[in-house]
RNA sequence: GCGGGCGUGGUGGAACGGUAGACACAAGCGACUUAAAAUCGCUAGGGCUUAGCCCGUGCGGGUUCGACUCCCGCCGCCCGCACCA
């Protein structure tokens, strides 16, 4: 028998789609719109599982809301900036317009492979100057609104490499790339004013229903909102200071009296202001800053200090005075890069404290323990309790004693976590900040006429550094304001903020002003995000703050500044590992591709016939080998197996493994769905019969409910199980024989069925036997069916009954029998009768259309 | 350390507080075949004294007529953040 052949059927549809501009959204007021967005891939020169994994979702959203009479707006792009470009240029040769646009053609032609449903006239890339330029102009107003300045700043300087490194880039305190020592160097940098919205993007938090809460919580803490006092001390009179108090910011500010230091950071101003009279002072302050930054290093980094032989005055005992350290665990950039040290009651001070022989002095005191003989020895008490040894404050509960506090000394402050989002980079290729700085006029914003501000395109990437400061010519310019020489800013900017906005541009691609304001106010917001949770705080709290700057400066409505409705997160794709050792007893890593089943079942290398190990399962890695490419799989089974494989088993929330077998299974669906199909489309349809039989009518039922089911899952994003219901159809389908009329008809309604539900996960394959049952017109613009009520429920229905809790009979009832009715019928079962051995029931419990439990 | 999530057959996973294991993968048996592939059918949580019964959702308690589901306490795994005062 002839087989379904998805070469030949997959290319043909996305023919016919795109002839039929089956996808192409316009704006059109009188239909509801639905914007779905899966987050745009950077072009790294072929699509993944990931993408394949996401992309699905995506299209089985839009396909569905397609279906369901929405106008939907399901655009792709390219999120085209960034290092990788420049990288391949320096190892290639090429330029890094060249490598990313070249790989922008072959990742199109990958996703057109795979037949998802977008708009492709809205297609741009960010390295396209027509976008840049829209956000070079957004950069000018949102300057001009006071959302952006610029201020020195430390950064992670790599030496040889003359670039800025990311945290991330720097690896045990050397440069990724480099290996040279990274230097933490203080440059001048332009920052976006979020952190003047943290509070507002904190609240907000609460409006976003329909996002996982994992993610909202992250943002969250990302925030890190905290409440407390800001307050002077006094410096007692010395020789190596000029300054006369030291200001520093706590949260526990009932625990004055239980403070036996002070501590500032080695950035602090009073830090540098002794440094040079104290001796030793500069050398403890060169290694905090040589100290490495990263993770694990802060992990295990000893509390160091340094004593400068100043002292402070307590606020509320002029007698009492504390000595200042410089610290190394103090950050300046956090509070006011000062602190009391409180060792009783923190356990960094605890630490300290003991290392350098301070007093450890508990002020609060535990419910359940004497405040007479109660002392911290090892670990710091950070519970509730009653403040002790605290003057004023003795007996108040840790509330009480701040307030006590507060109301005598300080302001009380508000902090967060949250920093000024830094978006210079010292590279080439990114979007040139729109700047020009002239020795007379200082800083200069570019006109908008001007732009953009292009990148020039003859640029020497054989050298470090960031290829713009070299150039011979781009720099130099005319002030747009005297008129005199002056110098283009050669930083460009964080490529996080391309992608803050990017969702908006899709709504108006083409338009001359970074947005439109009828499309916006159509297409706005994002009905349905979908991205894997790694962007959970970045990216999608910079588009936050992104829209709402966007707002303040008249280019999005108020009712964007949350810009996605829903998010859906999902989990990666993972596939087993396979290692062989070395001599050393490394593992060598072995591709999927590589293996053949050995003699005896086991998996052996091809090459050498050695025996692998398999490993647990993990995310998709060039490391690891274990990565199954796309391609390869489409070229196979063609995409629609790719995607219902990806749709089938897993919650999309949840990681997915593939497996060959897993494919296979797939294909092998679909082949028999193709067959069954061919089966029905070779029978007559007839007019629907006046009566149907059993076997007939329990099918059409199945049907219908597959239609409720189908729907409900896809609206639910659990896809899995829409493929189960499909699964389960199928199987009803296939177990009848189509020698009646009745059963005719009810096969041709159960696949004519399948096929339109089956569309948003299989498209093409759905095509084909939507065109084989005899439709001229294509499934993609046929309406989503509806469930007819009076086969989603039945007249008999089957519940069980249960003894004591435990199942013990089943009995057929009335779907509309009354309580009473229902049990009697269980309590004259004769199983139920024999479990109840001869004793009356306590209780009956009917739970109508559910269950009955006969207790005794 | 802080925050969050998860734990169900050989595997992925189903199950408004109401019949645990739908559906699939892998496996086994059988049919068709000279044979294989493909296809179709059947079996399948564990146990027992097997018309049937008992035990089973990481472990221990609790709430309830009834708990995979809710509550408390453990154990294990995964993820995020992390010197934030």
């Amino acid at each position: 028998m002839e087989r379904y052949d998805a070469a030949i059927a997959e290319p043909k549809w996305q023919k016919v789609w795109d002839e039929r501009g089956a996808f192409r959204a316009e704006r059109d007021e009188s239909r509801p719109k639905f914007y779905v967005l899966e987050m745009f891939p950077y072009p790294s020169g072929k699509i993944h599982m990931g993408h394949v994994r996401n992309y699905s979702l995506g299209d089985v959203m839009a396909r569905y809301k397609r279906g369901r009479g929405f106008n939907v707006l399901h655009p792709m792009g390219w999120d085209a900036f960034g290092m990788p470009a420049e990288n391949a240029a320096m190892q290639n040769n090429t330029h890094p317009g060249t490598w990313t646009y070249q790989n922008i053609d072959a990742m199109r032609a990958q996703l057109k492979a795979m037949g998802f449903s977008y708009d492709w006239e809205r297609e741009f890339a960010t390295c396209d100057p027509e976008y840049y330029a829209q956000q070079q102009a957004l950069f000018l107003d949102m300057l001009e609104a006071g959302l952006i300045y610029r201020k020195n700043s430390v950064v992670n300087w790599d030496p040889v490499d003359q670039t800025v490194l990311a945290n991330e880039q720097v690896i045990d305190g050397r440069g990724w790339r480099s290996g040279a020592l990274v230097e933490r160097r203080e440059l001048n940098q332009w920052f976006f004013r979020i952190s003047d919205m943290a509070d507002e993007l904190l609240a907000a938090i609460d409006g976003l229903k329909d996002w996982p809460d994992k993610v909202r919580l992250m943002q969250a803490n990302w925030i890190g909102r905290s409440e407390g006092l800001e307050f002077d001390f006094e410096i007692a009179a010395n020789d190596l200071s000029q300054s006369e108090k030291l200001t520093v910011y706590t949260t526990r500010h009932d625990t004055l009296f239980g403070a036996s230091f002070a501590a500032i950071s080695p950035d602090h101003p009073l830090a540098a202001e002794i440094a040079g009279k104290v001796p030793g002072l500069e050398d403890f302050i060169t290694e905090c800053r040589q100290m490495d930054t990263t993770e694990a290093a802060m992990e295990t980094a000893e509390k160091k200090g340094f004593a400068t032989g100043i002292e402070v005055i307590h606020p509320f005992d002029p007698n009492w005075r504390l000595p200042v350290y410089v610290a190394n665990f103090i950050l300046m950039d956090y509070g006011t890069g000062a602190i009391f040290g409180c060792p009783a009651h923190d356990q960094r001070d605890l630490d300290f404290a003991r290392k350098y022989g301070l007093d450890v002095v508990a002020v609060v005191c535990p419910e359940d323990s004497d405040p007479a003989t109660f002392e911290v020895e090892n670990e710091a008490y950070v519970g509730p309790g009653k403040l002790i040894n605290s003057r004023f404050l003795d007996g108040m509960e840790i509330a009480e004693g701040k307030e006590a506090v507060a109301s005598r000394v300080g302001t009380r402050k508000v902090n967060f976590r949250l920093r000024d989002w830094g978006v210079s980079r010292q590279r080439y290729w990114g979007c040139p900040i729109p700047i020009v700085h002239c020795e007379k006029c200082g800083i200069v914003p570019v006109p908008k006429e001007d732009l953009p501000v292009k990148l020039p395109d003859d640029v020497a990437l054989d050298q470090p550094g960031n290829p713009l400061d070299r150039h011979p010519t781009w720099r130099q310019v005319c002030c747009p304001e005297c008129g005199g020489p002056a110098l283009r800013e050669t930083d460009t900017m964080d490529t996080f903020a391309d992608s803050s906005w990017y969702f908006a541009r899709f709504t108006c691609p083409d338009a001359k002003t970074p947005t439109d304001q009828a499309d916006i106010n159509y297409w706005m917001n994002v009905d349905q995000y979908i991205g894997g949770v790694e962007h959970a705080i970045l990216h999608l709290l910079y588009s936050r703050f992104w829209c709402r700057a966007m707002h303040l400066t008249g280019h999005l409505p108020k009712s964007a500044i949350e810009p996605f409705e829903a998010l859906f997160t999902q989990g990666m794709v993972t596939h087993e590992t396979y290692s062989t050792l070395d001599s050393e007893g490394r593992p060598i890593w072995h591709a999927p591709d590589d293996l053949t089943a050995g003699e005896d079942q086991t998996l052996v290398v091809k090459e050498t016939g050695e025996s692998v190990s398999v490993g647990g399962s993990t995310k998709m890695s060039k490391s690891k080998r274990n990565v199954v490419d796309p391609e390869a799989i489409i070229a196979a089974y063609g995409a629609d197996t790719a995607r219902w494989f990806m749709l089938s088993d897993s919650p999309p929330d949840r990681d997915v493994e593939w497996t060959a077998a897993g494919v296979e299974g797939a294909a092998r669906f679909l082949q028999r769905v193709w067959r069954l199909a061919s089966e029905i489309a070779g029978t007559d349809r007839g007019d629907e019969p006046a009566t149907f039989s059993e076997a007939a009518f329990a099918l059409r039922k199945t049907t219908h409910r597959t239609i409720q089911g189908v729907g409900e899952d896809i609206e639910s994003f659990t896809f899995n199980k829409a493929v189960a219901r499909l699964y389960e159809l199928a199987n009803a389908i296939s177990k009848l024989g189509s020698e009646d009329s009745d059963l005719r008809f009810a096969r041709r309604e159960a696949m004519e069925a399948m096929a339109r539900l089956m569309e948003p996960m299989v498209p093409h394959f759905a095509e084909e036997i939507w065109a084989l049952l005899g439709h001229s017109a294509p499934v993609v613009e046929t309406p989503w069916p509806e469930a007819q009520e009076d086969l989603l429920s039945d007249d008999v229905i089957v519940m069980p009954v249960q003894v004591n809790g435990k199942k013990r009979a089943e009995i057929s009832v009335p779907a509309d029998a009354a309580k009473d009715t229902i049990e009697d019928m269980a309590l004259t079962d004769a199983s139920v009768q024999r479990f109840m051995d001869g004793k009356p029931p306590k209780k009956v419990i009917v739970v109508p259309g559910r269950i009955v439990n006969v207790v005794v």
